[in-house]
DNA sequence: TGGCGGTTCCA
DNA sequence: GGAACCGCC
């Protein structure tokens, strides 16, 4: 006899209806299905942007699953226990879900799944977060990539399976069990000001993340050689805030990517090298999970980072005030937009860690509190990439010059001018927008005049690489894994 | 997915 | 005098 009984879909980093090998499968199961998104320990713990980030999607999907005659049901709790009482209510006789690869994901899960299967209830985990699972991807020495090329060299011959379509219907219980209402979650209330701005900038749900890859594959791919590092223009996808809620899958950029590559457009290959870059992160967590809180290299606990929040330094580059221009446009961009071009990421990143001696982990908390598209297997990697730290790490002497950085990619200064306010006759809106988002106590005014460097840039790179020299005299040079 | 200061070599 | 290149940080 066939199980009829309900699967419960708990939706976590993945609302989508396509490219979605476990809702696909549920779907195509004929049972009825439960879709639920659990406010627990993980959602308590995102920042203001992520957060406020989450809420858009969460209203979006809530509503895409409406529109099929589904639900998603809303509960917040810790997981075992709400999918405890979500099966006691529904009857249900599963939990399936698409797998998550932190730590701590991984450990709750993984005790979930016993549990559950002690409960004789049903438990299954799905891919589709990423286009390898880590556990796939072996070297020839049978241990796992520390290099992003041979990384790359080993994926990118790799055959994707083409992503599920949307299912056409999921079926519904008999009864739906109670949902709590979203707007009880206050889910970026902190955002509020500048909410509206990220709103509308970047429309969140899977349908507009699926235009915005539309116009990006017509018109955006040809030239994302050319423009992707400038970060004035819009020659980058904006897609990183849906991949990191899951509102479109990896494997459809891949081959959406990979057809405009076959049809010889310039740029696809880099895109797909990015992409890729996504789940080398994830591989690199999954292998190393140490990645997201220490140095991945040891040896560096030695290193004379700044660590005190109150550092002066810091809070100056948090607040946009480092009076070099590019930083400073950076933060701003992000403080107001959720958003960062990534070429300012690395430029700012490399400020903060290099010029500033400041522990990358300030930095990528502040991130995590101020990007939509947060996503910490990513931004670890690449803080302690900046940093010098990690796994495949720029040498310690790889120190950007935003001066350089700003001649080569923000010639005209488009960038620039366009987040900062100070200095300018007529600020374009965009730059006073900052000015209203910031708190008040950060006593800021766009007619003030602006600050001069809080650190010569040439003295910064010098003290950098001499504390790098005294730090790694010993012989642990820090470069070595 | 660097920057810098040096040298060479040509205008 | 400056682009191009190189070795080192």
């Amino acid at each position: 006899m066939s199980e009829t009984r309900a699967i419960i879909y708990w939706l976590r980093r993945d609302l989508r209806l396509a490219d979605h090998p476990g809702l696909a499968a549920a779907a195509a199961s004929g049972r009825p299905v439960v879709p639920v998104f659990i406010h627990d320990e993980s959602v308590a713990a995102l920042g203001a942007a992520p957060a406020f980030r989450l809420g858009l999607g969460l209203e979006r999907f809530g509503a895409t699953l409406g529109d099929m005659g589904s639900r998603l049901i809303l509960r917040r709790g810790s997981a075992p226990a709400v999918l405890q009482a979500l099966i006691a209510e529904t009857g249900a006789g599963a939990v399936w879900w698409t797998r998550e690869y932190t730590p701590q994901a991984i450990t709750r899960d993984s005790a979930l799944k016993t549990a559950l299967q002690q409960a004789g209830i049903e438990a299954r985990s799905f891919g589709g977060a990423l286009l390898f699972e880590p556990w796939t991807v072996e070297t020839g020495a049978g241990g796992f990539y520390k290099v992003y090329t041979p990384f790359w060299r080993a994926v990118s011959q790799r055959e994707v399976s083409a992503p599920d379509p949307a299912p056409a219907r999921v079926r519904p219980p008999e009864a739906w069990p109670g949902s709590e209402a979203l707007s009880d979650w206050g889910l970026g209330a902190p955002m509020r000001r500048g909410a509206a701005v990220v709103a509308t900038h970047q429309a969140p749900g899977e349908a507009a993340a699926l235009e915005r890859l539309d116009r990006f594959i017509a018109t955006g791919i040809g030239q994302y050689d050319a423009c992707r590092d400038l970060p004035a223009g819009d020659g980058t996808s904006t897609l990183s805030d849906a991949l990191s809620l899951g509102e479109i899958g990896p494997r459809t950029l891949w081959h959406r990517a990979g057809e405009a590559a076959h049809k010889g457009a310039q740029g696809a290959e880099t895109f797909l090298k990015q992409l890729v870059w996504r789940d080398f992160a994830y591989h690199l967590m999954y292998h190393t999970p140490h990645l997201l809180s220490e140095n991945w290299r040891p040896g560096w606990e030695v290193f004379p980072w700044a660590t005190d929040p109150a550092d002066p330094g810091f809070v100056a580059w948090t607040r946009g005030r480092t009076g070099v221009p590019l930083v400073d446009a950076a933060m701003r961009e992000m403080y107001v937009t959720g958003r960062m071009h990534n070429r300012a990421r690395m430029i700012a990143a490399s400020y903060l860690t290099k010029h500033l001696m400041v522990h990358w982990k300030l930095g990528m908390d502040w991130f995590a509190d101020c990007l939509t598209d947060w996503d910490p297997a990513a931004n670890a990697m690449g803080w302690q990439w900046v940093a010098g730290c990690g796994p495949d790490a720029a040498p310690y002497f790889r120190i950007f010059n935003p001066e350089t950085q700003a001649k080569k990619f923000d010639p005209k200064g488009r960038y620039r001018n366009h987040w900062i306010a100070e200095g300018q006759a007529e600020p374009p809106r965009a730059a006073l927008s900052y000015f209203d988002a910031v708190p008040r106590s950060w006593n800021l005014r766009p007619d003030a005049s602006y600050p001069p460097p809080i650190m010569a840039l040439d003295q910064g790179r010098r003290r950098a690489l001499s504390a790098y020299a005294s730090a790694f005299s010993q012989g642990s040079d820090g470069k070595l894994a």
